[in-house]
RNA sequence: GCCGACGUAGCUCAGGGGUAGAGCGUUUCCUUGGUAAGGAAGAGGUCGUGAGUUCAAAUCUCAUCGUUGGCUCCA
């Protein structure tokens, strides 16, 4: 007999050989019937895998995340038998499962797959997965397994089977399929009730640009079909709110092939909505000590020598502007620290002064790879909200905490309540990637650490995800409907100030370096923009929207009201529109709630008697009649709680 | 940059070797209407661009530019 422990800590005993299943079974039928996989002493194994050893066993459904994996790999196994009954002799390379489902990289051998094949394979699918094929675990040898894919003539397969050591092999088998594979899987296919196959796209082996390149077939599935249409309908939500799409029907933004590629136009209602972000930050960094700087566009290639931006991203940036004298070359500027770092060398500096802020809207201009340009939240010129902070290395610590502080504010005003942060170090397995000593990534790497612990912030570590010129910390937020976004960034650097030999006179009256720190709570906003379109799916708190009131007059005869309206509230800076269209008062108000203003008001013989306003909100809700007076008061309330200043 | 898909009116999209279509928007006129679309008439496109095949190309072929789904990249 083993004994079984239970997460609450109880015991059961069964016979040796037995399964999770055989667990789930003795607890009920309805458990054993959504276990699909089980966690044995911390890792997970099939269910219907033979426990020889007294374990601690967690049994995972498709509600645990690594149910979920498992759920959606034995999806994509099922969806290689279905290509493979469907489209004999493609060669398949890997199927993992991702966040979101799972996909298979296909290498077709010149077969096509269009998109309008993949509703055949769901159906082939589903048919394979109503049979109830157990998934069959079998541990291989190497020669056996090599054997069985030179017959089967896959090269992908073999490929990984050379990275793999014998005795650890194993294959998985369902109906007619048999992969590489090291699991684990569900029990039986018949748990597959509900596939969707999303997309077909182009993959690199193994990540590659040099290697073959793959079709890459993307999927999703479910145990229930409620689940599956649940999930379509988020797709679709998504769609509703991507900002490409609001961006244009809002007349936020547009792109001119004649402007070029990933260079955003801001048109004019698009510029309020940015503006007032940037009024936001502004107003925030001066309470928080910052000292506002402009520096130019572009600037002598010597900057970026010095930077080393040139060595690293020179060939692959924005060629150099040229001058008529021979040899002088100006770039557009890619970042703003360089010049930041000229003016803290435009005098000497001394401890006192200590820490230095400049804060910058700085536009920059990167080269992004054409097949990587997005809407706005991949471009190839945009605004950051950069700021550097130049302290002396006893102040990085509390500098640092107090840019956390900033960021919170940030995202708590706009809405953004659900953060993580990441904080990305270097790859310990390669540390050629970087400049600057050891010692100095080691004391960034401690500071960023230690302030957020000391913050409470709700923090990952990831290696091998620091900026070549020191660590950072990266603040992920989740928006309404669920998906994260990186956003806000900040960075600890010992190498620029290195590189630019920036020096204060310190209290022992001798020379030190002091240290940067990079940080932008937006990042950049045109990225942020787009994240705040999709985040709120156009309806923006109201101290941001580009229009706040509209006014719609029931008749011409109240047009000398409306307008009295208008400039009452224009004298207040809000934002109102009057609509003096000579509609119908039922199809201006359909076109006020199609535009997403915050506050409709009609304005018709009662308001102009009784000096009121009818309000209404989006949505049908009827505020009723208000003194004018009132809703000015109102509307300038609402602005002001949803804006309380930053305090340090 | 690579692989696939797409590009027709301001927007959303239909069509498809033989004189270019719809809805919304826009313009003009009528209507001055009280809480989600009033009526009529009109304007608007060398079908992304360039070449080729053809008696004839928006339609087929190639190239190119752009958009897009991914991959690679991201100071």
């Amino acid at each position: 007999m083993i004994q079984v422990t239970l997460p609450d800590n109880s015991t059961r005993e069964y016979p040796i050989g037995s399964t999770a299943l055989d667990v789930a079974n003795s607890i009920s039928a309805g458990l054993a019937r959504n276990v699909i996989a089980a966690e044995i002493n911390g890792t997970v194994w099939d269910a219907t895998r033979p426990i020889k050893e007294d374990v601690n066993i967690k049994l995972l459904t498709f509600n645990d995340d690594s149910g979920k994996l498992a759920f959606w790999h034995s999806s994509a196994h099922l969806m290689a038998e279905a290509i493979e009954a469907t489209f004999p002799g493609v060669k398949l390379a890997i199927g993992p499962p991702i966040e979101t489902g799972f996909y298979y990289d296909i290498d077709l051998e010149g077969k096509t797959i269009a998109e309008s094949d993949l509703a055949n394979l769901e159906k082939k699918m589903i048919e394979l997965a109503r049979q109830k094929n157990p998934y069959i675990r079998k541990e291989i040898s190497k020669d056996d397994a090599i054997a069985y894919f030179t017959e089967k003539n896959d090269p992908y397969k073999l490929e990984l089977i050379d990275g793999l050591t014998d005795g650890d092999i194993t294959f998985y088998s369902q109906g007619n399929f048999t992969d590489l594979c090291a699991g684990p899987h569900i029990p039986d296919t018949g748990k597959i009730k509900a596939v969707k196959l999303l997309s077909i796209a182009g993959a690199y082996w193994r990540g590659d640009e040099n290697n073959q390149q793959l079709t890459r077939i993307y999927g999703v599935s479910f145990p229930k079909a409620k689940e599956l249409k649940e999930h379509l309908e988020r797709l679709e939500e998504a769609k509703k709110r991507d900002h490409r799409k609001l961006g244009k029907e809002m007349e936020l933004f547009t792109f001119s092939q004649k402007v070029g590629q990933g260079l955003p136009l801001w048109l004019p209602k698009g510029t309020i909505l940015r503006e007032r972000l940037e009024r936001f930050m502004r107003d925030a960094q001066l309470k928080a000590g910052y000292d506002p700087v402009v520096t130019p566009h572009i600037a002598s290639k010597e900057l970026y020598v010095t930077s080393g931006h040139y060595e690293k991203y020179g060939e692959d940036s924005f060629q150099p502007i040229k001058t008529p004298n021979v040899n002088e070359e100006f770039f557009l500027k890619p970042m703003n620290c360089p010049h930041h770092c000229e003016i803290y060398k435009s005098k000497p500096r001394s401890y006192k002064e200590l820490p230095i802020r400049y804060a910058e809207f700085g536009t920059v201009y990167r080269y992004e790879q054409s097949g990587e340009l997005h809407g706005l939240t991949r471009v190839r010129g945009f605004t950051q909200d950069d700021a550097h902070l130049f302290c002396r290395p006893d102040q990085v610590q509390q500098e640092f905490e107090k840019v956390i502080d900033l960021v919170i504010y940030t995202f708590k005003a706009l809405g953004f309540e659900e953060f993580t942060a990441q904080i990305s170090l270097r790859d310990p397995e390669d540390k050629s990637k970087y400049i600057g000593s050891d010692e100095n990534w080691d004391k960034a790497e401690a500071a960023i650490i230690d302030s957020a612990a000391k913050k409470g912030l709700n923090t990952v570590v990831e290696y091998g995800e620091a900026a070549f010129y020191g660590p950072k910390l990266d603040f992920m937020v989740k928006d309404a409907i669920g998906r994260k976004w990186q956003l806000g960034t900040i960075q600890v650097d010992y190498n620029l100030p290195e590189r630019f030999e920036l020096e204060y006179v310190g209290s022992d009256n001798l020379k030190h370096r002091p240290v940067m720190i990079h940080r932008a709570p937006f990042g950049s906003l045109e990225r942020f923009i787009a994240i705040l379109i999709e985040h709120t799916g156009g309806r923006f708190p109201l101290w941001l929207n580009p229009d706040q009131v509209i006014i719609l007059p029931i008749g011409e005869k109240f047009h000398d009201y409306a307008d009295k309206v208008l400039n009452l509230l224009k004298n207040d800076d809000i934002r109102a529109e009057v609509d003096y269209r000579a509609e119908k008062i039922g199809k201006k108000i359909f076109d006020a709630e199609k535009s997403k203003v915050p506050y409709i008001l009609l304005v018709g013989e009662k308001e102009v008697l009784a000096e009121t306003v009818s309000v209404r909100k989006p949505g049908k809700i009827d505020l009723g009649s208000m003194d004018l007076t009132d809703f000015v008061a109102k509307v300038n309330d609402e602005i002001n709680e949803a804006t309380v200043s930053f305090t340090n």
